[in-house]
DNA sequence: GCCAACGTTGGC
DNA sequence: GCCAACGTTGGC
């Protein structure tokens, strides 16, 4: 399968680009929302590359690059009850829900805030810059993907 | 911290 | 199957 590229958010409080660099690899669990969880159970292919994006930040935006290191597999997370992540819809038998595990590639030296994004030509159609946009993993494409890498090698 | 936009749930 | 109520996301 061709490489496909990808958006991931999430917020700081949580996770950053710079935690990813310390740990070198993540496991992206935690994702309840149907699209997305698609994605990345259906899509997602070891090598593929990610824009590691920062929501809810100052300012929000792309703060580096990661990589797909293991495609998708049932959250386990859902499995351990009263873990924040606990769903008993979710069975071994039939996983309701999926996760990745992401690699380290780079982080920007400055974060590309959702502004520049939003005025940088070729980047209209990403979904992050629509409004009410809040599918935290998306597909975007090849095109877009170097536009932002373009971008982050800038600064 | 506010609040608009969105997704999900549940009553009917 | 509609839609109001609710919970969550995420920009500001």
């Amino acid at each position: 399968m061709a490489k496909k590229y990808w958006l991931m958010k999430c917020e700081p409080a949580a996770y950053t680009i710079h935690d990813l660099k310390r740990d070198g690899e993540t496991n992206w669990e935690g994702v309840r929302n149907y699209q997305a969880r698609n994605f990345m159970r259906d899509e997602m292919q070891v090598g593929d590359a990610v824009l590691f994006y920062a929501s809810n930040a100052d300012p929000s935006g792309v703060t580096g690059l990661a990589t797909i290191s293991k495609a998708g597999y049932p959250d386990q997370f859902c499995w351990k009850k009263g873990h924040k992540y606990f769903d008993e819809a979710s069975t071994k038998e039939k996983p309701l829900w999926y996760m990745v595990d992401l690699a380290f590639v780079v982080a920007f030296n400055e974060t590309i805030a959702l502004e520049s994004l939003k005025s940088t030509p070729g980047l209209e159609a990403m979904k992050v810059v629509q409004k009410g946009s809040r599918l935290s993993v998306q597909p975007v494409t090849k095109a877009e993907y170097d536009i932002v890498v373009r971008l982050g090698r800038k600064r």
